[in-house]
Formats: C-alpha cells, structure tokens, sequence
DNA sequence: TTTAATTTTCAATATTTTTTGAAAATTGAA
DNA sequence: TTCAATTTTCAAAAAATATTGAAAATTAAA
C-alpha cells in the first residue's frame, strides 16, 4: 500500500469514528493530520492540508488542545502557533476516557444520585427506585475504573491489562 | 423528588447522553420509557408517552430490538406487538458495549492492520507506521477485555472489577 | 379468500449541527 | 504608542441528521 493511500485511509476512519463518538468529524481529521505529521503544524498548514476554513481549523484546533491531545508551541522568530500533537498512544487514550467521563459518565452518576431517594412506594416508583440503584453501583464502579485508568502510568496499565486477560 | 419529575430527568438526561454517543435522542428516550415501565408497552403508548410519530416510533424502537436492549413480547388475543425492555443493568452494559465494539473498534481494528505494512522507509512513512503498530497494540488489548466483558456472566465481571480496582 | 388492524417504508419536511468567512479582538515588533 | 500579523468570534449559509405522516405492505381473524 503507497504511503499517500495509507494516510488517507487513517484520516478518513479516524473522522468516521468520531462522528460515532458525538465529536465532530474535522476535529478527528485535525488529530489526525496532527498524529502522522512529524513536524509542529501552523493553523494554515491545517486550513491547507483539509481544505477547511480559518474559523473551523481554529475552534477544532483549540478543542483538541483543551482535550489535551494536542499542544500548542511557540516557535522563536515566528509569530504564528504551531501544534504537535500527543503521540504515546496510551496517553491519547486515558486523556479521549478522561473527557468522556467527564462528558458521559458524571451526568449520569448525577442523576442516579438524585434519583435514588424519590417519594412514594407504588409500584412505579419502585421500578424507578430499584433501577437507579442498581445503574448506580455499575457506573460507579465504571467510574472507579476509568479513573484509575487515567491516573495510571502507561507501564501499570499494561501489566494490569494482561492480568486481567489471561 | 417527586415520582413525575424524576422520571422526566431520567428520560431526558438518558436522551442527552445518546446524543453524544452518536445515537439518537428518540431511541434513548424510548428506552428509558421501558426502562421505567412494570409493563410492557405498544408501540402506541410509546407515541402517547414522548409524543412522536408513528414512523419514529417503529423505526427506534426496531433499533433497540436490534441491539438486544428491547424484547418483543406476543400477548395472546392481542394483535399488537409490546415491548419490553431488559431491566439487568449489567446486561445492558454488556449488550451496549458490545455493540460499540463492533461499531467503533472493529473498523478501527481493520484499518491499523492494512496500514502496519505500507511502503518506503522515509521519516513519514515510519511516523504512520509506528504510531500505527503502536496503536494496533493497544486497541487489541481494549478489544480483547470488552469480549472478555461481552461474553462474561455479570457475577464474574463484578468479582473481576472489584479485583481490579482493590 | 376478504378485510380490517397493524407494521413498515420512505419522500418530503423540520431540526440540529457544522462550516464559512469577514469583522472584531488580540498580539507583539518596531 | 502605532500597526500589521495573527487569532478569535459569531451570524449566516450549508450540510447532515432526525422526524413526520400517509401510502404500501404485512398480518391474522373471520
């Protein structure tokens, strides 16, 4: 497979993914041009590579940096931002579970705290009672789970992993 | 809390959460409806209940049955299908989880294998091909622990979690 | 069979989300 | 300071996605 294919290959599954992941499709697509770039990019290298707008390049770029997938850097002698972004895969993934718990998760985690002591005993509100209680002691437990994962060292995270397969 | 405002959060803040996985708002809000519902439920008194068309009605709640989140149940002397959703938050989990894998990591999967053996050697071509090796491994490993999960009885999966995170 | 009840489909419409691009704001060199 | 380069914002336009509702298809009782 030639090296350009490959590259478009990666861009497009990658943009895909998102759109499955409730994140914008050019915000996966400036990640990864940003991944397979080996070289610190400028907005306009970006807006170039893509063919997007300033304004879209911008808004995405700078959401990948609040994510933390990608840095911001300064060049000296150039006023223009360059970005870079993370490539240790392991880190992508604990910052991508990060934000989605933060995102997914905690709302949830919210409600069934809420919803855990309703009034009434019908049998309406019993369903509604068991059912909270329950998701609650899984997404929490999933909660647990993803923390560690994100206060974890890649290293610690590897060895646990194989563990829990064998 | 009262009973019908509490109901009205779960609903909406399940129908919120969908939207940010890519599904859509109806078919989450479908199936909190069942969720909370003793009884099975027509496809009418779905209609009734969020106030939508026919055509949505049918079409998400087929969805649902087809992630195995939502059974169809034959009620004798009863022309009309009801439904009924699976109340085991752990099953749910599992069915949820395993239809993600299948939508997001799988094609993610396909892809780093292609891209592994591309071609040429220059500092490019090693950056895909790296970052790719890198991030195969990875999504294996995730992919071998949510079949490990899919095709897990919940006892065993709780007893496994809670090893995990001691 | 026939027929009425029920479910499914899908083109048209509505809604939501994303993108554009130009104006406004910010930045830092001179 | 001033001013040009650069970044940010955001209203309007475009694109993508979801919903409607009525016609077509299916189903099962009579």
């Amino acid at each position: 497979m030639q090296y350009e294919e490959a590259r478009e290959e990666f861009i497009q599954t990658w943009g895909n993914l998102a759109t499955q992941w409730g994140i914008n499709r050019t915000m996966a697509q400036i990640h990864a041009v940003l991944l397979l770039s080996p070289n610190a990019m400028t907005t306009d290298d970006v807006m170039e590579e893509l063919q997007i707008s300033r304004g879209n390049a911008n808004m995405n770029i700078r959401a990948l940096v609040d994510w933390a997938l990608v840095q911001k850097i300064y060049v000296k002698g150039d006023r223009k931002e360059f970005f870079i972004a993370v490539k240790d895969t392991y880190t992508i993934a604990r910052r991508i579970a990060k934000e989605r718990q933060r995102r997914e998760l905690s709302p949830v985690v919210s409600m069934l705290e809420v919803l855990k002591d309703i009034d009434g005993d019908g049998e309406m509100e019993r369903e509604l009672k068991t059912f909270s209680a329950d998701m609650y002691e899984m997404t929490k437990q999933i909660n647990s789970l993803l923390s560690a994962f994100g206060d974890s060292e890649p290293k610690w995270w590897k060895r646990k992993l194989m563990g829990f397969l064998k």
